[in-house]
DNA sequence: GCCGTTTTCGGCCCGACTGTTTTCAGTCG
């Protein structure tokens, strides 16, 4: 039973009691709901543990007691639990989807489905359509569930950084160009890149917030008012994706950014810290000693609880406090610190540039070094280049050298083969500047095989970087499931690198990921996977991803001098 | 149900908006 199976199954139960507990007990959910992010985002594999170490295992992780710790016991061992099963008779599955339902929370959930006894959304839909339930739920209750269904079916879901950062910048603007706006800024999950978004947040400042929002919600692309207030307003946008502003006074911008930049887990424990202090935080302010103190800036909330500024990307409460308490967070790697992209297709194998357009181009982005990592032999899909055609290539790449200063490295992506062979010889790829390993192929082995695949390809000599070291791909290909513990102490032990592929749909290795590989010593490389000259500014995110890992320039092996690349020298 | 540099019991982040509540509960971020 794999980590996500548990936190799943703790899941089901959280929800199962935020209906039927919640008049008992709302901390009970928040309980389960908490064990369950914190399984979730382990790096190891739980069952494995268990195995090793017995009952101890559980009783260490954070936020898992006695209770959670029998029943994650029982699941383990029988990949069953009982709990959840008496649960489960007690209350129809169908109702716990009601919670999905904007505006719905537990109490709603329940009186839809034991007094209006509804048996889906949908028989709720056409049953309020028709006119049912007027002496249940008043019209304006009735209108507003309607309301809320439709908002739900036009949400698009989590959108990409890429896709979501035009539709935030416009809506910046709008908001910024208006006559009573001092300030206004985008925060929430986009400042802190995460590589999802689900929602987008605005903040400003203003002496007169009620005409902001009041312009605010006749905006062009407003397709629905979810709320309109004196100082805060949420809104649909036409392409699906749920907009929040909140207004303060100038003097209370610094806490405002902090407290919607998020995430709620930071804010959470930013708060549960301040109140050891007897400091009260939220986002007009902290109230100490019944005074409540002003900030402009983030950096002055911060401060005033004794604490570092911490950078947006860190505020996922993963140690960020504790490190700013202690003087001891990262100095984060920036863009400028990269000296060199380290994984790009020319036009031999699946690229669309030529190897005088790759120079060319990340000559002029100031790149000291750039790797021409084309495909190999096993990739036919993608023209991979044999033994011979490395050959050809090499002599290319000669004589564009001839015209640059930037340094050309002659590298490959070589595949690992399923059985953990690469498609290239030993002794071709001793003669290259750099070898990345990627897994193409054969994605759904056996934990222990995959496992053992790419520990050959670290374990060779001349493989400098493992290529997008998950695979997964996002909102289309799971990660393969792989023992990370393992191939972190493999990497360091080799001074193989870990790539963080900067493409969009990959940011591949994880972030949480990242961060505890860089606790077992393992270094990175930060690369495009470029294709097309455009795609060399897709670097950005791959930093978002490396900051968001708590990396510093030091962790990341094109930051460095050519030397140092080449000697190994990191 | 979890957890502890004031606690093994009594807490568990904070405030705005909405509705039918004329003083507050439910929901949300």
């Amino acid at each position: 039973m794999t980590n996500k199976e548990i936190a799943h199954t703790l899941n089901q139960i959280a929800k199962i009691l935020e209906i039927t507990d919640v008049l008992k007990n709302r901390f009970r959910v928040i309980a389960y709901q908490r064990a369950a992010e914190n399984i979730g985002n382990m790096t190891e594999d739980l069952s494995t543990l268990y195995h090793e170490k017995g009952r101890e295992a559980l009783d260490d992780l954070p936020g898992v007691g006695e209770s959670i710790a029998q029943k994650i016991e029982e699941l383990l061992n029988t990949k069953k639990l009982k709990y959840l099963q008496e649960l489960k008779k007690e209350i129809p599955v169908a109702e716990a989807n009601f919670l999905d339902i904007p505006g719905v929370g537990p109490k709603m959930a329940v009186k839809i489905a034991k007094v209006f006894k509804a048996k889906d959304i949908d028989d709720l839909k056409k049953r309020l359509e028709a006119g049912d339930g007027q002496d249940i739920f008043q019209d304006k209750t009735r209108r507003n569930l309607l309301r809320g269904i439709e908002v739900m079916a036009k949400l698009t879901g989590r959108l990409l950084t890429t896709e979501a950062l035009p539709i935030a910048e416009e809506v910046t603007k709008r908001v910024r160009n208006m006559k009573e706006t001092i300030q206004a800024d985008f925060v929430g999950s986009l400042r802190r890149s995460k590589e999802t978004i689900g929602d987008l947040d605005i903040v400003a400042t203003s002496k007169e917030p009620k005409k902001i929002i009041d312009k605010f919600v006749r905006l062009p692309f407003v397709d629905h008012i979810i709320t309109q207030g004196q100082t805060k307003s949420t809104i649909i946008h036409w392409q699906g994706v749920q907009i929040d502003l909140e207004i303060v006074p100038e003097d209370e911008y610094g806490s405002l950014l902090q407290h919607f930049t998020g995430s709620k887990e930071h804010n959470v424990a930013l708060r549960t810290f301040a109140q050891t202090q007897n400091k009260s935080v939220s986002e007009h302010g902290i109230k100490s000693k019944n005074k409540l103190h002003k900030f402009k800036t983030e950096k002055g909330v911060y401060n005033f609880l004794g604490l570092d500024y911490i950078e947006p990307e860190l505020r996922e409460n993963r140690g960020e406090i504790e490190a700013a308490k202690n003087h001891t967070l990262p100095k984060l790697i920036t863009l400028s610190d990269i000296k060199g992209d380290l994984h790009v297709h020319s036009d031999w194998s699946d690229g669309l540039m030529s190897i005088e357009e790759i120079a060319t181009h990340t000559e002029k982005m100031g790149y000291e070094y750039v790797a021409i990592s084309d495909h190999t032999v096993g990739l036919g899909i993608a023209n991979g280049l044999d033994e011979q055609d490395l050959v050809d290539r090499q002599k290319e790449i000669d004589k564009v050298q001839k015209n640059h200063k930037i340094k050309l490295l002659s590298a490959v992506e070589v595949n690992i083969k399923a059985n953990g062979q690469l498609d290239i010889k030993d002794e071709m790829l001793s003669k290259l500047d750099l070898v990345v390993a990627s897994v193409h192929a054969s994605f759904h082995q056996e934990k222990e095989v995959m496992t053992a695949r790419i520990l050959s390809a670290i374990n060779n000599p001349n493989v400098d970087i493992i290529g997008h070291p998950s695979g997964r791909i996002i909102g289309q290909r799971e990660s393969y499931e792989v023992d990370w513990p393992q191939i972190f102490e493999a990497c360091a032990k080799t001074k193989t690198a870990l790539e963080i592929s900067a493409f969009p749909n990959r940011l591949d290795l994880m972030d949480y990921l990242v961060q505890t590989a860089k606790k077992a010593g393992v270094k990175f490389a930060i690369s495009t996977d470029a294709h097309h000259t455009n795609h060399f500014d897709l670097m950005r995110y791959g930093i978002a991803v490396a900051r968001r890992g708590w990396l510093e320039k030091d962790d990341v092996i094109n930051t460095g001098s050519l030397s140092d690349l080449i000697n190994k020298k990191y």
